[in-house]
RNA sequence: GGUGGGGUUCCCGAGCGGUCAAAGGGAUCAGACUGUAAAUCUGACGGCUCUGCCUUCGAAGGUUCGAAUCCUUCCCCCACCA
């Protein structure tokens, strides 16, 4: 029981109120834990995971996960201050995305203590009526106690009024899931509040509130995301994830750690140390780029995309895997910057004779000191923008 | 309904008849230095068939040799008053 409290609460921001989870831990049932996630977004990253992990963990205690799927609350758009209204997923499209975002959840999620389930669901049913039944439950003054909206009101930016009903849906969800937890990020704290008031008025006990850090992507500001870019996808192969992982700064590496690593307290504790001590901090973080590979694929392959890191990074070498592609010539050869542009690893020709402007260009190694350079028909050669942009090009 | 303030390149934000592809900052990309870290420094940062040409400053018209800048209409946003 001391336990598993203590478990529960590793990584957790707050347990609001501790004392009522005691009590239905007690009870030894089976309890409903929910979460919700965006309709909009397939693509799990390990942002997405530090909510799945801990959902997880529930399942190991024998509890029941609700997978929420917001398919409903997807045409409103959580209130961020800068997407405004979203537009309306059509049917279908929900569906691919919910079997696309099950196939990766259940890389961490356990199935069998599983139900996904859509808000729309019920919410479809729930009619004009029911929506202003739900909206007479609180005040304007209660909504605007929402960090968000209280900051977008004193910054004279517009509040749309629909979304107000984003907390009220998402809190009734959990009256109608009958949820004895929910889970979700540390801004979702004033709506998974909400999820506690709607039950009591509801006759149900209200649902314990957990919430977890946001974790900071790949720029260390921003909170992970795909629509900003700076994220680690589940799905990427184990090069990109290990690549990513090294390319994180030593400060955000350790939060990193906290939210993500599944090594003990006292093991993190003591990398620190080290590292204090004078340790480098890279060989650190390649242990943990080793831990997460190996999450999401295998030991080998974690293996693997170590050796060719240091193949690539520490001795130069070019990588063994690359995109492959033939290209068309024009007058027997090709230009540099078109062939960069059509191998996609620049976004225009103008970009392209910058980057050779820059030094930034190299053909199977060598610097390309000119725009005018041409490929003729017939050669392959790696062309390589950067660092880590590379492609084998043929032409033809 | 009324009054006032706005809509500028990925974002913020200057510009308010020519020297504006548009200051400055951020983000991004490349180079140097490294541990593909951070910090720092340098450069780039609309597109193209690139010493030139084309398209951009909410939209459409107009004035002018010339407009992001002036005029007209329209669309959108914010605040205050009602």
């Amino acid at each position: 029981m001391q336990g598993s409290m203590q478990e529960i609460r590793r990584g957790s921001d707050e347990l609001l109120l501790e004392e009522e989870l005691k009590i239905r831990l007690e009870t030894g049932r089976s309890l409903r834990i929910k979460a919700g996630f965006d309709p909009t977004a397939p693509d799990l990253h390990l942002g997405h995971t530090v909510l799945l992990n801990k959902l997880r963990q529930f399942q190991e205690m024998g509890h029941t996960a609700l997978f929420l799927i917001g398919d409903f609350t997807g045409m409103i758009g959580d209130p961020t201050g800068k997407n405004t209204t979203r537009p309306p997923l059509t049917r279908e499209a929900v569906i691919e995305n919910a079997k696309s975002y099950t196939e990766q959840v259940f890389k961490i999620l356990k199935p069998e203590q599983t139900e996904v389930v859509f808000n729309s669901t019920w919410m479809d049913k729930f009619g004009a009526v029911g929506m202003i039944r739900l909206a007479a439950t609180h005040t304007v003054a209660r909504m605007l106690e929402r960090d968000d909206f209280h900051k977008r009101y004193t910054n004279h930016q517009p509040i749309a009024l629909h979304e107000f009903l984003y907390p009220l849906i998402q809190g009734y969800d959990s009256v109608a899931l009958k949820a004895d937890v929910e889970l979700g990020g540390t801004d979702q704290k004033f709506n998974l509040l909400m999820g506690r008031e709607l039950q009591k008025q509801h006759g149900q006990a209200p649902q314990v509130v957990l919430t977890m850090p946001l974790l900071e992507g790949l720029d260390g500001v921003n909170k992970m995301s795909k629509s900003l870019g700076n994220y680690i996808g589940i799905n990427e192969p184990p090069q990109e994830i290990f690549g990513k992982i090294m390319s994180v700064s030593d400060d955000l590496m350790w939060r990193y750690i906290r939210l993500l690593s599944f090594e003990s307290l006292q093991t993190i504790e003591l990398w620190k140390q080290q590292v204090a001590t004078g340790s480098n901090p890279r060989d650190i973080k390649v242990r943990f780029a080793q831990e997460i590979v190996t999450r999401f694929h295998h030991q080998t392959a974690a293996k693997q995309a170590l050796e060719a890191f240091e193949a690539r990074f520490q001795k130069g070498a070019m990588p063994e895997e690359m995109t492959k592609l033939s290209l068309q010539s024009v007058n027997g050869v090709l230009l540099v910057p078109q062939l960069l542009k059509l191998a996609g690893l620049v976004a225009s020709t103008s970009d392209a004779i910058r980057q050779i402007a820059g030094g930034g260009v190299k053909l199977d190694g060598e610097r390309v000191a000119d725009k005018g350079v041409a490929v003729p028909v017939g050669a392959t050669v790696v062309a390589q923008v950067g660092k880590r942009k590379f492609a084998r090009v043929t032409i033809i």
